[in-house]
DNA sequence: CGAGAGGTTGAGCAATCTCAACGGGGGTGG
DNA sequence: CCACCCCCGTTGAGATTGCTCAACCTCTCG
């Protein structure tokens, strides 16, 4: 499940591309020298995922930070008596490791086929103090995050089931870039749903029917929908 | 509510001092030399505000970040119709701003008698990329508040009324450095507790009593609490 | 000392959860 | 290639937690 690369294999290679280097406008390696790419090079490893696939536990200490080059991490915290709250999906860009101290404060597990990159974290905090563009990229991301925190706060803490399935649709297809009407992709399940929404199972599953009902989404196979109706459900997650 | 202030009066000065400037272990001034500290000082305005005092509102631009100096500010996001999530409670120490695009991505309320230090948004984001001792310090920060956001998911989307009272208890009495035992003041009312922790006032008050009846704290006035048994109350809290 | 805001308590209700049964689609092995 | 199985999702009925509405109480402050 780890492997050395080289750097073409994650930080410019044509087919696979680390996003930590070259995804989207939030690039890190893009704001990066050649020599600086080098030097992240020599600390990281890459990393496959299979679905289910534990990367790391709350608690555990922290030896790497990750980007996700590949599939779909989820993060979630656990109670003593199992009950669960994933505080977060991650797609191709997304940072693992901006909130830790020396031990991770979350569990990550992936929940599609995953590639990562893995750096090993002490030597990467060295980096961070040598190169600021890497560090206000890392200020950046952790300020979007933060604000999303803030809203998923809203959804768990006031919103009904209605509301809360209709904005983790929109948001879903707004994270993947898929516009109203398109097929959009559910990689995680029902229970991942659930625990993303502070709902159960049952709840999830009803709610989609009544949205399936009232004409808003259609549902195609298990895992997949489609927003037909982007205004009205808007409206209901109080967009 | 806003006046000119001179270095002395925030960043070190005998009787007051900005704790972006001086407080604690997490200081910000701390990294910084004289000249710098000059530098953020010309931008920097002293701001008072009374409780209910509103510093300034979702979707408002965003001109200024802030650090209490002093009193207790709660940040929160709001439904249509009114709902609201009260995101956190800030105190002494703490910093406002770090999660701003353009424009302000919840409102900011004094629960207390405060006083801040307003930076004007534009020229601190610049000192920000000269002085990487104060981006660190901020991408600290920030790290710190995505943990703590992550916690609270957790407390708004898996834990019962009881637990969420008690998680809320430690915390707060942990945050404001008051043992076990001692008298802890609530700044916040019932609502504001309420709306913090995803509940009515009226699941607070009731949550309250049942605590009080089974030994675990005691209930000193309308607004102060002593936590009478401290590893009862953590193991009902989850912690 | 009086008034009012804020807090507490009670009764009934509604949303969501729990427990349980059923269904169907995809994967696998024959 | 087909059939079976099993996991996952759906649906239903009843239980439960927390909410709503309403009355009452008690600090606190003027």
């Amino acid at each position: 499940m780890s492997e050395r690369p080289d750097v073409a294999t994650f930080c410019g290679g044509a087919q696979v591309r680390c996003d930590l280097c070259m995804v989207r406008d939030t690039a890190i390696c893009s704001v990066l020298s050649a020599s600086e790419l080098a030097r992240l090079t020599r600390i990281a490893r890459s990393v496959h995922a299979t679905p289910g696939h534990t990367l790391f536990h709350e608690g555990d200490p922290a030896e790497d930070v990750f980007t996700v080059v590949e599939g779909v991490v989820q993060l979630y915290k656990l109670l003593e008596d199992g009950r669960r709250q994933i505080v977060g999906f991650l797609v191709a860009g997304d940072f693992i490791g901006l909130a830790f101290g020396n031990h991770y404060v979350y569990s990550a597990e992936a929940v599609t086929a995953t590639r990562l990159c893995a750096f090993r974290r002490a030597p990467f905090i060295v980096l961070l103090g040598e190169y600021p563009h890497l560090e206000q990229n890392l200020l950046a991301r952790a300020s979007t995050e933060l604000a999303a925190s803030h809203e998923h706060m809203l959804v768990l803490g006031r919103k009904s089931a209605k509301e809360r399935v209709a904005t983790f649709l929109l948001r879903f297809a707004e994270r993947r870039g898929v516009p109203p009407g398109e097929r959009l992709d559910l990689p995680m399940g029902r229970l991942e749903i659930a625990d993303y929404l502070g709902l159960t199972i049952e709840t999830v599953s009803r709610t989609f029917t009544v949205l399936r009902r009232e004409g808003l989404i259609r549902l195609e196979g298990r895992s997949s929908v489609r927003i037909l109706d982007p205004s009205r459900l808007a409206a209901i997650a109080g967009l």
